[in-house]
RNA sequence: GCCUCUGUAGCUCAGUAGGUAGAGCAGCGGACUGAAAAUCCGCGUGUCGUUGGUUCGAUUCCGACCGGAGGCA
């Protein structure tokens, strides 16, 4: 097993914490794996540690883009693997924490990603399928990648768009692509540690208490102050919960009470479905936190993992 | 006190010319390979307020009672 330690869980579950408390007692550094946290700016909505929570352990892959930049799975493994490798050189513990799971498994699986160039062939894809309807691009999928067609449901049109764009830009199938790298061997053998609450509604509590605290921390004078610099409200930052709720209720499309219980709503649907993505996750160590654990009742439940694995 | 309306899923409500009921939201489960805090899929048994009556059969009709809203006094 490598020096890695991966920690998981849903939003407002306690990673941040245990990341910490854990590179303080391994002598470990944290590299963050969290699609928004990585934007300059925004930190109240995307709950980026505060120097104090960081005690003073370094973190890594914070503040790494600005807001109107493209981002990506692949950009974010490219730039988060020389760090993973350069802690363990220095002979220090990886602690790789955050809640998008695309992005974990894909560092640490190593995953290769189909190019998506600037061809302009996603800009025809979404026009033809404006022009078609997406039967017609589904059936075209059908026609040259049947087990891709055959996974998605005609209302994904993400998907069957994208599986139609790396067959044209790579001349390669989807499926094919997906089967090599699913081939090649795992790039690092972590030590999986997940997080979940004994009874879900007290995580929803947690998330709802949390919610009201960013509007209390100043979310919407950060957001006033993106708008501020420019930053369109259509880009993918911008999508962020939190920050699209708040956007609705600035331009007076809803109260901010509206606001504040979309924001608590979209985060516990989010919960779920990241709880979904890392349940499947055989190698997972799930650190059940019950009603009234604090930071240190998971740390000794942490321990307990780290002990086993040792024995 | 009287009159009217109302009480159906956690919430908002639909419905049954009498044959024990269904939507949205919530909730739950799932998918996920260059937007992923994104995108998408699946799951609906609940003393039809309580209690009497009519009926082969009542959530549906009738009565009483108990909640709620409004009106008149």
């Amino acid at each position: 097993m490598d020096n890695i330690i991966c920690i998981a869980g849903p939003t407002a579950s306690g990673k941040t914490a245990l990341a910490v408390a854990l590179a303080k007692e391994l002598d470990g550094e944290v590299v963050s794996c969290d699609s928004m946290q990585i934007y300059r700016h925004m930190d109240i909505g995307t709950a980026k540690p505060t120097t104090e929570e960081m005690q003073g352990i370094p973190h890594h892959m914070l503040d790494v883009a600005d807001p109107q930049e493209e981002f990506s799975v692949s950009r974010y493994c490219e730039m988060a693997d020389p760090i993973i490798k350069d802690i363990l050189n220095r002979g220090k513990t990886a602690i790789i924490a955050g809640g998008t799971g695309l992005y974990m498994d894909s560092l640490i699986r190593g995953n290769r990603f189909a190019p998506c160039p600037s061809t302009g062939m996603r800009e025809k894809l979404e026009a033809q399928a404006d022009a078609q309807g997406m039967q017609a691009m589904l059936d075209l999928l059908y026609s040259i990648d049947p087990e891709a067609a055959s996974k998605l449901h005609l209302a994904d049109r993400k998907r069957i768009l994208r599986a139609l764009e790396v067959f044209y830009e790579t001349g390669k199938t989807m499926t094919a692509h997906n089967l090599e790298t699913q081939a090649l061997p795992s790039r690092y053998h972590p030590l999986w540690i997940g997080l979940e609450d004994a009874d879900r509604s007290t995580l929803y509590h947690r998330i709802d208490r949390r919610v009201e605290q960013m509007l209390q921390d100043g979310l919407i004078d950060e957001i006033k102050a993106l708008l501020a610099r420019g930053i369109s409200e259509k880009c993918t930052a911008m999508q962020a919960i939190g920050y699209k709720e708040f956007l609705d209720a600035l331009a007076g499309r809803c109260s901010i009470e509206d606001a504040v219980s979309h924001v608590q709503q979209a985060s516990r649907h989010y919960a779920k479905r990241q709880l979904t993505w890392f349940r499947r996750n055989s190698a997972m160590h799930w650190l059940t936190r019950e009603d009234g654990d604090g930071i240190h009742e998971i740390l000794a439940k942490a321990r307990q993992v780290l002990w086993e694995i040792d024995n």
